[in-house]
RNA sequence: GGGCCGUUAGCUCAACUGGCAGAGCAGGGGCCUCUUAAGCCCAAGGUUGCAGGUUCGAUUCCUGCACGGCCCA
């Protein structure tokens, strides 16, 4: 039984059968050797490269059929190549563009102008060359004087044209993604700006960029299930977090005073068009601001985000968002008035009459939960218009302060646009013993058996009992927002490398 | 967890009701000094996701499995 499988695995199984590609990585093995034989290396840096949308921009400004001997040094992967006897045309593309380079034998000689044409589609190059426009279409173009062999691609590139298509190749292997597909490029670098637009507005704003533990003890500030992983020299289970808001509001206790932090949350849940089991976070806490504050602010963070990276979607950042509240939204939706029905009973055969709900989802649920079940089922998907939905059932929101005027209520609201939450806020529970009493509860749900419940955090307790000011405090989904601004379906989209189940090893076959 | 759909050459896709598994691109050999999804000629490239079953014969029909997509829970 100790015996490995003879045979069957990575030594021969992974070739075998598939003469095609390694006929084709041969055939890239032998030019490298036969560039390597003609004293073609790779160099160890390539210094004074240009963006190729700025070179291409100069082209531009010359007419068409025009030749300079204006130098340019740019660097960038082999997309395309058409051959014209004793001279060649490739195409060049980097981060920032594409550009057509001219090859020509009567320029480069014999030598250096069959190794520039034995290239293959995908090799890496760098190329010192002169500004110049096609004759006929005007075409930017770089007339190659000088080349460097920066990467040979032993395996062939994607479909030129077609590009890669296969969503789970695209996801499982991004690089290739990359490669073949420039508008996913694009999508990842506005997706930094994001993230930059984000930090710039709570900088400017007062805030303070901290990081706390993603390993902890104890996990709160949320309800979900956690990844459970072990300390070996603590000897100690510990878990992913699933929210970083305990310790945040502890930074607030301590008199940072506003304070955020961006960055991985993890959450051991099923993974679907909306969610990844890790996902981007900012959260921030602001003393002596209440959840209305908040809302302005994020409104205004959003506005200039979508400024900042585009909006392809259908929400509207520039206008003023829309805000309901939790019981009008689903009277709207659904006919229901939780306000009148206000035993659970009653509102589970309300519900059911109306038929927007089925049994099985009423089974065990309380009244808030029922009531959550109806906006996530019946509105949330309508929210297309950035809105906020306020005033959240108490029961559903164990960190939020009580509504100031209606003690059932708590001073909450989530965001939504195209048709997701994105963001969610409350005035924080700053007292202690009505924090402790919250923690109480939340301990009977989980005796009764409730995975998802918030465990007692007593250090927690204890820091709100040296004083906490009254605080407002968001977080936004980062993944979420990215898709509502690109337009894009699923989270996958917008993750580099999302979760998924591990293959059986040549999945894609590259 | 359930339902539906998908998996064919390196990439993108065909293959009618079960009857020799094809094309474009890429790669190989030629021709071409303004092409741009370059063009023309020639030759090559396959364990049809995996494992079974039905059949004279399976890419096609059936069962199971793997992975993915969409919808539902």
């Amino acid at each position: 039984m100790s015996e490995p499988q003879a045979g069957g695995g990575a030594a021969g199984g992974g070739s075998a059968g598939r003469h095609g590609l390694a006929e084709l990585i041969g055939e890239r093995r032998a030019k490298a050797a036969r560039l390597a034989e003609a004293g073609v290396t790779v160099p160890y840096s390539y210094p004074g490269t240009q963006p190729i949308a700025e070179v291409r921009a100069a082209c531009e400004q010359l007419a068409s059929g025009q030749e300079t001997d204006e130098m340019r040094r740019i660097s960038g992967r082999i997309a395309a190549r058409r051959g014209a006897g004793r001279a060649a045309f490739i195409d060049l593309f980097d981060r920032s563009g594409s550009i057509q380079l001219h090859a020509r034998l009567d320029v480069l000689g014999q030598a250096v102008f069959d190794q520039l044409a034995s290239l293959d589609l995908g090799d890496v190059i760098g190329v010192d060359g002169a500004l110049m426009r096609a004759r006929n279409a005007g075409e930017p173009t770089l007339r190659v004087h000088r080349f460097a062999l920066l990467a040979k691609a032993l395996r062939p590139p994607p479909d030129k044209h077609a590009g890669l298509t296969d969503v789970e190749t695209r996801h499982r292997r991004r690089e290739l993604d990359l490669i073949a597909n420039g508008e996913v490029r694009a999508l990842f670098a506005r997706r930094a700006k994001l993230l930059r637009s984000l930090r710039e507005s709570l900088d400017e704003d007062g805030f303070i960029e901290v990081e706390t533990p993603v390993l902890q003890p104890l996990y709160g500030g949320a309800l979900a299930r956690p990844f459970v992983t072990h300390h070996n020299a603590l000897e100690q289970d510990l878990y992913l977090r699933i929210a970083p808001e305990l310790y945040l509001k502890r930074l607030i206790v301590g008199g940072l005073e506003r304070v955020y932090e961006l960055g991985k949350d993890f959450r051991n849940e099923g993974t679907s068009t909306k969610h990844n089991p890790e996902f981007t976070m900012v959260e921030w806490y602001e003393a002596n601001a209440d959840y209305l504050d908040e809302a302005a602010r994020l409104e205004a963070m959003l506005r200039s985000a979508a400024e900042a990276v585009g909006c392809d979607g259908e929400a509207d950042f520039s206008a003023r968002w829309r805000r309901v509240s939790f019981t009008e939204a689903v009277r709207e939706a659904t006919g229901i008035d939780l306000s009148q029905l206000r035993q659970r009973d009653e509102l589970a055969e309300a519900v059911l009459g109306a038929g927007l709900l089925q049994e099985s989802q009423l089974t065990g649920a309380s009244w808030p939960q029922i009531a959550d079940e109806l906006l996530s089922k019946h509105v949330e998907p309508t929210l297309i218009q950035p809105t906020f939905v306020l005033d959240y059932p108490i029961e559903l929101s164990p960190f939020a302060r009580a509504h100031r005027s209606d003690a059932r209520l708590a001073e909450r609201w989530e965001a939504f646009a195209g048709g997701m939450e994105i963001a969610n806020a409350f005035s924080e529970l700053t007292d202690p013993d009505e924090q402790r009493k919250r923690f109480d509860a939340q301990r009977a749900l989980a005796i009764a058996g409730a995975a998802e419940a918030q465990p007692h955090d007593e250090l927690f307790l204890q820091a709100l009992e040296l004083g906490m000011p009254p605080t407002g405090g968001v977080g936004l989904g980062v993944d979420r927002l990215m898709m509502v601004l690109s337009g894009a379906s699923s989270i996958r989209e917008v993750v580099l490398f999302p979760a998924l189940r591990t293959g059986s090893g040549d999945v894609g076959c590259w």
